[in-house]
DNA sequence: TTATAATTTTAGGCAAAGCTAAAATTATGT
DNA sequence: ACATAATTTTAGCTTTGCCTAAAATTATAA
């Protein structure tokens, strides 16, 4: 449950939101952004690492506060109302990762299971100032859009450093999975957000490719490209 | 409950606490900074805005987990563990309060709340950071004084302005009460913390003063000079 | 000392959020 | 088309943290 009462109490009386229930708008909103339509309660189970049938329960209790338009067997579909809640937990959660980075001088790697926490604060004057205090940034340190106080996502055109040919060039400006070992393996290779990365060789059978990293070249595996997005312009 | 089960996962074997858990500890430390031995049921339940039977729900469950001790009917005294986790949380509230004030320019009567959540979110690199950042603070904005990592509160002699007697005078270093109201009437007369005061007058029938603040003369209640408090040398 | 009052605990319930096991529904392959 | 598989829901149980009402204990006061 929601930590305590006293909490509960909150000025906004339409968004008297569980941790628990702003952690499953937070990831159908995620899910709807990699598939348009009905998210199914397996999809979410897998995300949310929880079991289906839990998942039933809370897409039923959200339904009823109007958070998500559901169809049994059919999956869930985020309202209006529950969107702009998530992407509010989503606002508070990448400016608390810029906040843990840029001020308290974390690594990009360390700064996710705080932010997790911190995201779940409630106060939008909070949220307000930390934005001011920060200058207002757009993206997080793993190159993620903040979405705006309305709630709005500006779409940025990235595409995956695989999908990029032989001698073409792009700016890192994002990571899609962004677990500790993968960043700590990108400072390895010197790449970071804003990091200019330019494809020398590409394998046609596994995908692997040569890239040049500064005055650096470096191999990495398919497995990375598909894990690295890229501007091109 | 406490928020989900993921952040249940927390490095500190020992100290997996709930919110409310850490609530209770909390307020059961402050009480016993109030009066030394056992806490009463009643006390501890009307300081948490709870039942008396809510209660002893928990304090049977603290005392399974060694943080207190409990007898029937006779009440509750922290362990040492206990002790410790509760001095932690006050120093992460402190500690964010400081943040909120400093950082983000809120006003003194407006970070209680908001700090109330913070001092729940658990990663000990944080508060190491935190601390650090804001330069190790030794008093969060309203005087109160912040316990050391190690749970160590410094005890600050300091008075009541209403024990003070004509002619005498003090700096204010905190407040008892630190409500909103309270706060704000405080600014209107210019008291703050740091703020010298020499007592000009005290009327003997009602405890009433008047006061110096800076080049001007005030008048405060008794009820006004019993939540001040100063430090005389 | 004993009756009344206050405090504290117990008993029994409720809501949130999870689980497992079983039933219902939908999808798929031959 | 129809059997089997996969997905989804329901039913029933657990824990946490709160509640009310009733019982037990301790305090107080005549
Ligand atoms: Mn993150
Ligand atoms: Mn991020
Ligand atoms: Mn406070
Ligand atoms: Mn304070």
């Amino acid at each position: 449950m929601f930590p305590n009462k006293k909490i509960y109490l909150c000025i906004n009386i339409n968004s008297m939101m569980t941790f628990a229930e702003e952690n499953y708008l937070k990831a159908i909103f995620h899910l709807e952004l990699e598939s348009a339509g009905e998210i199914s309660t397996n999809a979410i189970a897998e995300s949310m690492e929880t079991k289906p049938s839990s998942v039933t329960d809370m897409v039923q209790k959200l339904a009823e506060k109007k958070m998500l338009v559901y169809k049994r067997y059919k999956g869930a579909q985020l309202t209006d109302k529950g969107r702009k809640i998530a992407a509010s937990v989503i606002r508070k959660h990448r400016l608390w990762e810029v906040f843990l980075v840029e001020k308290l001088k974390f690594h990009w790697d360390e700064v996710h299971d705080i932010a997790e926490q911190l995201e779940h604060i409630q106060s939008d004057e909070l949220i307000t100032r930390l934005d001011k205090y920060l200058g207002s940034p757009d993206f997080d340190p793993h190159g993620d859009p903040i979405p705006d106080k309305h709630g709005v996502l500006k779409r940025t055109e990235k595409k995956l450093l695989s999908k990029l040919e032989k001698n073409q060039q792009g700016v890192c400006v994002g990571v899609k999975e962004s677990n500790s070992e993968f960043l700590q393996y990108l400072d390895k290779k010197k790449i970071s957000i804003g990091t200019k990365i330019k494809v020398l060789g590409k394998e046609f059978f596994d995908g692997s490719m040569v890239i040049q990293v500064g005055k650096d070249q470096s191999f990495i595996s398919k497995t990375v490209a598909d894990n690295l997005y890229v501007q091109t312009q």
